[in-house]
DNA sequence: GTGTTGACACTTGTATACAAGCGTGCTATA
DNA sequence: TATAGCACGCTTGTATACAAGTGTCAACAC
């Protein structure tokens, strides 16, 4: 796809604004100029117009000309789009891995597994542990898909990944029990790579992706301004308008 | 995504340019000058810069700063991961749909395989014809996606579909066979639906999908230098540097 | 009191001037 | 003649001024 390139000012921008998107730190809906984004970060608005023009590509930003730029709602539709895109090409390529792989990987793959064991046996507060074990939790599936000599499937998910992870950690907020689960469908999923057991793997890899979306009903309802729905119904009547003619 | 904006400026170049990239127009590897461009379409240099961005992102242009702007080259190994995931994907999707659909859909579908047989049976020039096809080729794919219910996932793969894209204008060069014989993989891949056969739809799209990748060994030896591997070795020595001290 | 209208402030879109970096080719020198 | 060095022209990157469109709100007419 496109190779990173040196630091520029545009990149750096796009980097700060993401990762303050994805932690929520932007709020979605919440309104962001591109004159006081320049100001805050002392350039011109040229670099963050490049940066705002990107995140917009990722669905992150939604621009509306002559009237502002907000960072745009958590599409709970596009998710369960993302989330099918993922199982599919999930099962298919742990499959492949299993057919192909030999034991020679397996040292890898066990100390990424021991080192997301150690963080849940760790003291760390909550905040921290789920943002660091979300980031072993990526290098568990690259080092896969990696594996599978098909990292690049996994570089074509990840363009479209933002509202994915976006929606993760407003999900992970210390719950310690989660992560749990995650850790334990780690091991069974290498495990049945290992064994060769394709049902039990393309299974284990479906409830592995649903479990934290499917149980999310009740922590949307406690933001339900952050959330829209593309296909369906909002989650609650917008206000802004009288329906008492109905 | 991204919604569709009303027709800017830098949306108009956009697409300008993207249509003679995938055209081959403008070849892989020539240049192209923001200042040219610009005066070509008598507007000023920023709209440009921003459609350059987006083209880049799609992986379409390579702008190298204070070097220059050029049309990337296509590579190969990228459009094989891409018709992997694409594999994947529609055989997911139309597994959906052949479990799911019921005979309402029949009309529509059948509809878009005449007009193919039309188009075949037609004497347009083999440039037009070809360029009719894929459209229509496109269609018949979209059709089936939006039948099960998946038109995001069409929608997501477009956005790493352009690389593909391309090449295949560059193989359809009037190839009548060939056209003819995407028609029969879609009469029988309709077929295979209708009767829910699973294992030959699979192996269908499959085929469906390769045929014209693998059949393309001849036709990117005339144009090697269009061409570029990732992975693997250039499929001919790069001549600026002399190699006599191996 | 209510509805309309227009000025204004703010946004992003566009144009353009300037900065910075790379490659080429000429030139001077050994 | 060969080579090192420098100047120039080209590119894209950045900054900034201006254009154009939108929403707000206050003033005014009814």
């Amino acid at each position: 796809m496109y190779l990173n390139r040196r630091p520029g000012t545009s990149e750096t921008v796009y980097d700060k604004l993401k990762e303050q998107i994805l932690h929520l730190e932007l709020p979605p809906g919440s309104a962001i100029s591109e004159i006081e984004t320049a100001a805050r970060y002392e350039i011109s608005r040229t670099p963050v117009r490049d940066a705002f023009k990107m995140l917009e590509r990722e669905g992150l930003l939604e621009i509306r000309p002559h009237i502002g730029t907000f960072v745009s709602l958590i599409d709970l539709d596009m998710i369960a789009d993302t989330l099918y895109i993922r199982e599919v090409l999930e099962q298919a390529v742990f499959r492949d891995l299993a057919t192909s792989h030999d034991n020679s990987q397996e040292f890898a793959v066990r100390l990424i597994l021991q080192q997301q064991k150690d963080l849940l046996d760790s003291d760390l507060p909550p905040e921290e542990l789920s943002r660091a074990f979300v980031i072993s939790d990526n290098a568990f599936h690259d080092m896969l898909y990696e594996l599978a000599g098909k990292q690049n499937v996994m570089r074509y998910w990840q363009t479209i990944n933002s509202q994915y992870e976006r929606f993760r950690t407003f999900l992970n907020l210390g719950e310690r029990d989660n992560l749990q689960r995650l850790y334990q469908d780690h091991i069974l999923i290498w495990d049945y790579i290992s064994g060769r057991e394709y049902n039990r793997l393309a299974e284990r890899i479906s409830h592995h992706l649903y479990d934290g979306f499917n149980a999310s009903a009740e922590v949307v309802y406690k933001c339900p301004e952050y959330f829209v729905y593309t296909k369906g119904y909002p989650i609650h009547q917008i206000t802004t308008t009288d329906v008492s003619s109905e």
